[in-house]
DNA sequence: TCAGGAGCTGACCGAACGGTCAGATAACGT
DNA sequence: ACGTTATCTGACCGTTCGGTCAGCTCCTGA
């Protein structure tokens, strides 16, 4: 029923799924979604909470890793590894976060968000260079968050794996070489 | 009040927006928002219809552009300044597209970009180069249309454009070098 | 056998939704 | 000065929202 619940939030947005609308795709009454979760944000928060949790996790053993190339692509291994997992988690909060900001879990989520942006930027001062990161971290966000519907199993989901993280590392790679000199190349 | 109504779809969602919370800002009654636009569909497809026309403009004489490396870069070019100039409507059509079906100009939008995606996807035949062009372009939309609230002025627009155009032509060009060879190196 | 709790439901509540309508107000051409 | 029109509004309508509650059906342990 989570995973629904999950599902419609991602379709629909979590305002605009109801409540009898998530009970009727589960086969159930209204009230008896209700019975399970004391109110519809509770339940929202009952579905992302794993992903928030694991987040913080990746985020509190990896903050420091960002500064060298080797430890920045082991990084982002991980991190793309993270999205092929939560991926509906992500694409709400991601999408819909601004609009959910007062709910606890995605308030907690936005936090680590910004943590990992923090430690980023810290050792990239130019433009350019948060452009790059930018457009890595929420290209690889948003392509394993949008396209996957249509395909999933018509693609071999470990090809959009490593194809992911071969583009995101080329993207965020150079920067630690252009910027912090003191790592060795990584090849 | 267009530009009201369309801060609000972006920040709250179409679905989550009230025609009241949009008179409220615009400093109007909810039947004079009403007197101006037939429904709160028709305020949406007003809202966006500018944004649509104008890229179904650029897709139609840009269409074959994609398959040689000047005019591809060319193309990136305007698609980047097209992202800044309506980032807003952009936000609206791509995060809240799928669950704005059924609404004649968002559907032409979404017609658009299948279009744009399907001249692509011909002379892709590889995952690792669709994912690159998808990370390119999903990376540099969600890029202007989630970060500027903040920003802005703080950071020159110019900047972000010159850096957005350079690391999209970055990912981009080499998918025409490695594949088609009927075009003469850039540089 | 039966008391009791877990799971589930329909009926119901106040609030807010999109939308309609008659009428108030103000501006304008004649 | 006056009729016309454009603009705007409050009152109201039916529907749907999130949420409550009494009661139903099972299953289970003593």
């Amino acid at each position: 029923m989570l995973r629904i619940a999950l599902e419609q939030f991602c379709e629909i947005g979590y305002i605009g799924t109801s409540l009898q609308n998530i009970a009727d795709r589960a086969g159930y009454s209204k009230s008896s979604v209700l019975y399970h979760f004391a109110s519809k944000e509770a339940l929202l928060e009952a579905a992302i909470a794993p992903a928030v949790d694991q987040l913080d996790a990746l985020l509190t053993h990896s903050i420091n890793r960002v500064s060298s190339v080797e430890l920045r692509e082991a990084f982002v291994e991980e991190f793309i590894d993270y999205l092929l997992e939560y991926r509906l988690q992500a694409h709400v909060i991601i999408n819909q976060g601004q609009s959910l900001a007062g709910i606890p879990t995605v308030d907690r989520a936005r936090g680590s968000i910004d943590r990992l942006s923090e430690s980023f930027m810290a050792e990239l001062p130019t433009t350019a260079q948060r452009i790059r990161l930018g457009v890595a971290l929420a290209g690889a966000a948003y392509v394993l968050v949008a396209v996957p519907p249509m395909a999933e199993e018509v693609v071999p989901l470990a090809d959009i794996r490593a194809a992911l993280i071969a583009v995101v590392a080329e993207l965020v790679t150079p920067l630690a070489q252009q910027q912090s000199l003191n790592s060795t190349p990584s090849h």
